[in-house]
DNA sequence: GTATAATTGATTTTGAATTTCAATATCAAT
DNA sequence: ATTGATATTGAAATTCAAAATCAATTATAC
């Protein structure tokens, strides 16, 4: 059993909540990706595996997943919500392709650590953050 | 004449687009606010002023203004496209209040700088980016 | 003025995400 | 293993902002 699957049973265990066969099979399907799909994508390849699984399923436990800290929410700039893997991934930023959609994940400490400084200017308390930065790609500019 | 309304007319005109009196309606109504508004949240003035205009064109006008450089699309995290004047505002980082909603805007230089840097690291051109903060403001702090 | 092309607003449609609800599955306590 | 309280499910309906449609209208160059 993977660490997240622990972490997901303990964690429905926690809310009062109940380890299905679906909530089951739609966590191994997004544990065996490593990109980051909406919702709908991730329903799709469910489908394949099991029709009988709807697409409110998947939502639902797509939700509890962020919950339990095991996928995670990112937005690439399109509309829809897409989820990485949360677990044992640590926090990273986003470039962003705006030619190829391709997504560089980054970090800077010091930026992260310049963050809290401007927020402690305001005597803002941060949580959470995101930063996206849209551009081209090494691979699309050499095409140019 | 502002010089927002001189940019759109320029824009309008590159465009082979003509100047309305909706959308010349539309732009005033804009510039008025100084809130982050939503499409929607615009249409409600624009309503009150001249239950002629239709929604449609107060969306349609907008993507005008953003794509003329005068309106500029952010994000709070809720799920609607929010914008904020883009002429003669100059870029910054909003620190979203989980609480109340208020919306700090910040900017640090040397931030901005190290994206650059980091950009560089990975042969990636930037363009544009988005940074949110979400977190606690000051006031809702001290309510605790 | 007239022609031509863009614009309008009412309405419909889209598309992701959420809710509803009756039927079903889970799990702790027997 | 059975039960019963409660959570969960899938299909369908709903929501909601945003986009598209289209016939009627309007701005602009000539």
């Amino acid at each position: 059993m993977s660490k997240e699957h622990q972490i997901f049973v303990d964690f429905l265990k926690t809310k009062g909540l109940k380890l299905t066969q679906q909530r089951d099979q739609i966590l191994k399907a997004f544990l065996k990706t490593e990109k980051h799909l909406s919702a709908e994508d991730l329903y799709k390849i469910i489908e394949k595996e099991n029709p009988a699984i709807g697409q409110a399923t998947v939502f639902r436990t797509l939700k509890l997943l962020k919950e339990a800290g095991i996928a995670r929410e990112i937005d690439l700039g399109d509309k829809r919500i897409r989820f990485e893997h949360g677990w044992g991934h640590k926090h990273h930023d986003h470039l962003i392709c705006q030619r190829c959609s391709k997504l560089v994940e980054a970090v800077d400490p010091k930026i992260e650590e310049l963050q809290n400084t401007l927020c402690k200017k305001f005597g803002f308390t941060p949580r959470s953050h995101k930063l996206q930065i849209f551009g081209i790609c090494k691979e699309c500019r050499r095409k140019e």
